[in-house]
RNA sequence: GCCCCCGUAGCCCAACCGGCAGAGGCAGGCGACUUAAAAUCGUCACAGUCUGGGUUCGAAUCCCAGCGGGGGCACCA
């Protein structure tokens, strides 16, 4: 679509964004600086990109929603922070690097440039004077300082586990990065374990309050992603129970979420790579040794998707060891089954087989014994007698488990395949018979602390962030080893940790850090005592740079401190975040742990980063996920060029729910376009003078304008930014009337609907309102200019349809005053002819009036 | 397996606290302007809200069950 041959006074998309661009950006309206400013504030933040290339549609959608809230408060009074970065340290650059024989710098700034002038063209209304790159030293040297921070708290620690690897691109990942189809997020390879020494992040020590505060952000954040962070925090309320070990000195704990059940566990399970295995398994005979050493290697080479293949059949070895169940003194054979995970809980579990389903899957395997002790039909069959609450304190007796009548046969787990996992009530369990299951937990945790076998306690899904990567293309970690092994943290006055330069190094994936191989970087004097040491050569996961971002915008520039409390004070928390739902876990999850370090730590007075979280959805195509390798890409540039900055702006607005996925085949940049060149002309064809006196204008128009005003501060407040739209669009239809059919072009009410109309669409497409705001006599800029109150006066309509129902059906409809009284409005509707027709001989029983609305009449049916 | 969200015209989507199912757009029909077309302007809606129950004077909206679609987690004890 294009303009057209236009007459000579038509809209011209092109025209104006050449016209207003290098205005913008001489008078640099969005920078927030004056320290004088009363006003209140608003910190609004976009998701910062990862410069990958030039931007693409999730980017237009992103920064097109991002800016509707930033400009959307600013017109309400308020001094709105609204910055922009670049997420500029990652894998991508370095990758293209290496493709191409060249410095990842040069990569990611080219992006950068491109991105930059992509976004200017875009017209979000950032402050630029505040524009960061995580991967300048001046940025990262402040990564640096923050994990020198969590080191002194011990929240930085190294440890020798198996972790995540990538083959392809040959670097450890994140549990977070590792897809639910067991593939890298990055590289799509298949994520395979390796047992290397890698830095953590302490963020387990956190859990509880990651997810407690969670309710805080009930309302304000979308549920989805706060049932996701929950989900992925995991935590499971339990017990830990201490199993003596025949022949070793220290118990064994296992951790349950069914202590009520100790008296059913029939074996015990370890995991084959957990230490304790090795341990147990080294005073076997010959033979399972060597059984257990074959099957190790097998668990060990298996990958994330075959170990998560809930299907397949069990496997283990059994240790020809035995543990004593506190509960009863049974002796307990154990097994190793790589169905227990060796980081999770102790890596040892008490199994339980007619009560949990991969336990009885594996009792079923290998011929273990299966003893119920929760008879789960007594409380839906009542074969158990109700149980009183005298009986459950023990002040009663507990009648005895009669469990006749039942089909026993159905009901065996060994038999069915199938374990009780239900609620019921306990059997076959000494002290605990009778009792429910939540009652026997309790029970038996009193139990386990009084003999002193076990404790209530609590687990979590959430592990350790793993933060160290090895490769070159982010923030090296600021410590040195000695020759002896300690850890010397580099002193805060030596940061940053520089990049070495590329030259000479070989970025290619080898398994360890290409800087290692910077030798006059690697190796350093022992700051303590002089002798060789070694920097630690590998660099953090780019997560690290984004989970404190936030704060380095306040004072970007600052080289004495990562951000200043005291401008912390005045924005932090950011109001307003809003990026994809791609986020939900990992970076938020991140940004989350380390503001809560950083409240622990006294540098900022609040535990959530971000107030408010709009999730926006996908920009898709045809149904499908736009993809290179689909082929089904729309870009960013060839949809600006051909429509117009405005329109693509507004079809993100307008599409429906931000949350919801945009598909661009249903959605209308052409239409979008119209939309734009018809409100233009409604500014063009004003004939009054600004100083006009609106109150003289059509009186129906101007209900339209501030019913308008007075309805889009709270629908774009609840992000219903496509019914604000659709609002405009209502506006610019009724004033088109006024002019080609009404009043005229000359009519007060006509102008002040234009000029609404301007002031609105700022928030969607601001070239557009830019230039009608002129044509209609202002200065720029219309984005600084104040929403306008709505004349309360015109909100009430001179009249409303009052329905008459009977019988729940609509039966009449009368023109009524909006200030009818409920009396009044019945004598009306009783003298309805149609609603006396449709009431017949009929008595009326009851009516409801809810005046001005409507009219119930309820009748008692005839006969 | 566990948790969450969504089903309204051909399509994208509205509908405040339960109160006239339609605000807006796309596609389409018709008309005006035009020699004609484009552009522009105007005009046109029996979809009864996925299905079945329930609550209610009244249900798209609340409750239950089911069907369909989407998302998150998952051998996490």
């Amino acid at each position: 679509m294009s303009n057209g041959p236009e007459d000579e006074d038509g809209y011209d998309f092109a025209a104006i964004q050449a016209k207003w661009a290098p205005i913008w950006e001489e008078l640099e309206p969005f920078r927030t600086s004056d320290p004088g400013d009363v006003r209140p504030r608003k910190y609004v933040l976009d998701m910062f990109p990862y410069p990958s290339g030039d931007l693409h549609m999730g980017h237009a959608e992103v920064y097109a929603l991002g800016d509707i809230v930033a400009r959307y408060w600013r017109q309400q009074g308020f001094n709105v922070l609204h910055p922009i970065g670049w997420d500029s340290f990652g894998l991508p650059a370095e990758n293209a690097a290496i493709k191409r024989g060249i410095d990842p710098r040069g990569w990611t700034y080219d992006n950068i440039a491109q991105q930059k002038k992509s976004m200017k063209l875009y017209a979000a209304s950032f402050d630029w004077s505040r524009e960061l790159h995580t991967s300048d030293p001046e940025y990262y040297k402040w990564n640096q300082w923050l994990f020198l921070q969590l080191y002194k708290k011990g929240l930085a620690y190294r440890k020798d586990s198996w972790v995540n690897w990538d083959p392809i691109d040959q670097t450890v990942l994140a549990n977070e990065q590792v897809l639910p189809d067991g593939t890298s997020e990055r590289s799509g390879a298949v994520v395979v374990k390796k047992k290397l020494t890698q830095w953590y992040f302490k963020i387990t020590d956190y859990a509880d309050r990651l997810l407690d505060d969670l309710n805080q952000l009930e309302g304000t954040w979308p549920t989805k992603v706060l049932n996701m962070q929950r989900n992925w925090i995991g935590r499971s309320i339990g017990a830990d129970v201490d199993f003596v070990i025949e022949g070793r000195e220290a118990p064994v704990s296992v951790f349950t979420t069914r202590p009520d059940t100790l008296h059913g566990a029939t074996f015990m399970v370890v995991a084959p790579d957990a230490d304790l295995a090795a341990e147990l398994v080294a005073g076997a005979s010959a033979e399972v040794r060597e059984n257990f050493a074959a099957y190790l290697v097998k668990v060990q080479n298996s990958t994330e998707i075959e170990r998560q293949a809930t299907d397949r059949e069990k496997t283990g070895v059994f240790l020809e060891r035995y543990a004593i169940n506190p509960a009863n003194g049974e002796r307990l054979p154990v097994w190793a089954a790589d169905y227990v995970l060796a980081d999770y809980g102790h890596g040892a579990v008490m199994a339980v087989p007619a009560h949990d389903q991969r336990d009885l899957d594996f009792a079923l395997r290998f011929d273990l014994p299966v003893r119920v002790v929760v008879d789960t039909t007594a409380p839906v069959t009542g074969v158990i007698p109700v149980i009183t609450p005298g009986m459950l304190d023990g002040s009663e007796e507990l009648p005895d488990d009669p469990a006749n009548g039942v089909d026993s046969d159905a009901l065996d787990p060994a038999k069915s395949g199938t374990a009780l996992a239900g609620e019921g009530r306990l059997i076959n369990s000494g002290a605990l018979n009778g009792l429910t299951k939540s009652n026997a937990i309790k029970r038996m945790i009193e139990q386990l602390v009084a003999d002193g076998t076990g404790r209530a306690t609590k687990n979590y899904r959430l592990r350790d962030w793993l933060i160290s990567r090895q490769r070159y293309w982010g923030t090296p970690i600021p410590i040195i080893h000695g020759e002896d092994g300690t850890e010397i943290p580099v002193p805060e006055d030596q940061l940053p940790v520089l990049l070495p330069p590329t030259d000479g190094l070989d970025l290619k994936p080898k398994g360890t850090s290409p800087l290692g191989g910077a030798t006059d970087w690697v190796n350093v004097v022992n700051p303590i005592d002089g002798t060789p040491a070694k920097r630690d050569a590998d660099t953090m996961d780019t997560f690290v740079d984004s989970s404190w971002y936030f704060l380095r915008f306040l004072n970007p520039t600052d080289d004495t401190k990562a951000f200043d409390p005291k401008e912390a004070d005045k924005w932090a928390p950011v109001d307003q975040y809003v990026g994809g739902v791609e986020h939900a876990i990992l970076h938020l999850l991140y940004a989350r742990f380390i503001t809560k370090v950083l409240f622990d730590l006294g540098f900022v007075t609040f535990t959530e980063p971000f107030t408010a979280l709009l999730n926006q959805g996908m920009v898709i195509l045809d149904g499908a996920k736009m993809s290179k390798s689909k082929g089904n890409l729309v870009y960013f540039t060839e949809e600006v060029d051909k429509y117009g900055v405005d329109a693509v702006r507004l079809t993100m607005a307008f599409a429906g729910p931000p949350e919801d996925d945009i598909d661009w085949a249903d959605v209308s940049p052409v239409g979008s376009a119209k939309f734009l060149a018809r409100a233009w002309r409604v500014a063009r064809d004003v004939t009054s003078a600004p100083d006009v006196e609106w109150k003289t204008g059509d009186a129906a128009l101007r209900r339209v304008t501030h019913r308008f005003l007075a309805d889009a501060p709270s629908l774009i407040e609840s992000f219903k930014f496509n019914v604000v739209v659709a609002r405009m669009m209502e506006l610019v239809n009724a004033t088109r009337k006024v002019i080609d059919t009404g009043a005229g072009p000359a009519d007060a009410a006509v102008r002040e609907a234009a000029e609404v109309t301007a002031m609105a669409l700022n928030l969607f497409s601001p070239y557009t309102a830019e230039d009608m705001w002129q044509r209609l006599g202002y200065e720029p800029c219309v984005a600084l200019a104040q929403w306008r109150k709505a004349d309360r006066s015109l909100l009430v309509a001179e009249s409303v349809t009052a329905v008459v129902q009977v019988d729940g059906k609509v039966r009449d409809r009368l023109e009524v005053s909006p200030k009818i009284s409920n009396d009044d409005l019945e004598v009306q509707a009783r003298a309805s002819a149609a609603a006396i027709r449709s009431i017949g001989d009929r008595e009326i029983v009851r009516v409801i009036v809810r005046a001005p609305r409507m009219v119930s009449i309820v009748t008692k049916p005839a006969g």
